[in-house]
DNA sequence: GAACATTTGTTTAATTATAAACAACTGTAT
DNA sequence: ATACAGTTGTTTATAATTAAACAAATGTTC
């Protein structure tokens, strides 16, 4: 892509943000993101409908970046593991106050089914690779872990992330392989 | 000014000077200041003619950045006094790095001919307002403060700032008051 | 000294950002 | 109610940035 609208888009998100913390989003205003982001107000209306539109690909920004960060290691991807729980733990406590901010605004749904779509693909290809007991039906086992770590995920966020990342990451890790549903790995 | 050329030559002039303070003036490449800048290789030749512009005019951008940050308050003009000798000081003080980075690698004459320009300006500004003694000829006294100012400032840059700046802002005034050209000023 | 990679400066057409003007709408104060 | 100031979203012509390709020059390595 053409690093102008890499950079504008930077800079209009950026600002965007910051603004979220200081004030409601109902009190934002187009004219005010443009003027901090320090861009032309047209160019705001070229890449955004309108200010929900901006909130949303706000939000799908910071997922984008925070799947990047989390869910690979130098490109190839990552499976649900010990290691990527942590990481993930520790990337939402490091970013906390995007994220808060975000899910205060609008995210509950939206984080939800961020959330939900990735680890629902990750655990996918988990059990397509590792196989699972034969006595289980696939689809209702992925939902399942899937919607607990999630859960767990949304609880630990919205509570201000009240207990270290590295522990959530543990006893979450201890409650997945209490279910032994995929034997040598969960 | 379009603010697209204001951003893109604050990059430019950023990442030069990031360079240089890591670097020989010599090891620098176009390529590098554009990677660093994330600009367009093209977009450099399109400000520069080449490294040494790039050099001038970097150096031409910290001198602009030196008197409006010192020479005026609030966009008034600022004649030469105490309180203009120390914020000048002070404002060297604190961002040495970037002049000292500058001056090693060119600046010497550039920096002795800019501060010259401005406070012989200033000088002139100061005797048409408040007059001199009738006995002195004007351009040899504006030449003789003016020499002797610069060259404080030039010692104090070169010796990286040896003196808190409130103190040689205090040494070089109280020498000032000494000279007695403008009996109700100096 | 020949092969090689890198840098340099220039040129191109396509894309993107810009300021400015506009009418319609909102909210606020009078 | 009625000015009034600010916001919104759209549209314009213009200016700046972009990637890509290029030949020439420069340095490195073998």
């Amino acid at each position: 892509m053409d690093r102008r609208v890499l950079k504008t888009q930077k800079a209009i998100i950026g600002a965007f943000v910051e603004l979220l913390a200081e004030k409601d989003f109902k009190d934002i205003t187009i004219n005010e993101v443009a003027d901090r982001a320090d861009v032309s107000r047209g160019t705001v209306y070229l890449h955004y409908i309108d200010k929900f539109d901006l909130l949303d690909k706000c939000i799908d920004f910071y997922f984008k970046k925070l799947f990047e960060s989390c869910m690979s290691i130098d490109g190839t991807a990552l499976l649900l593991s010990k290691p990527l729980l942590i990481r993930t733990f520790e990337y939402l406590e490091e970013h906390d106050f995007i994220y808060t901010t975000l899910l205060v605004n609008k995210g509950i749904p939206a984080f939800r089914n961020y959330m939900m779509d990735e680890i629902l693909g990750n655990l996918g290809e988990l059990v397509d690779v590792s196989g699972i007991r034969p006595d289980m039906n696939k689809e209702v086992m992925i939902q399942f872990v899937a919607s607990a770590i999630v859960g767990v995920l949304e609880w630990w966020i919205i509570h201000s992330t009240p207990i270290p990342a590295k522990d959530i990451a543990e006893q979450l890790w201890s409650l997945l392989e209490r279910i032994q549903v995929m034997p040598q790995l969960l």
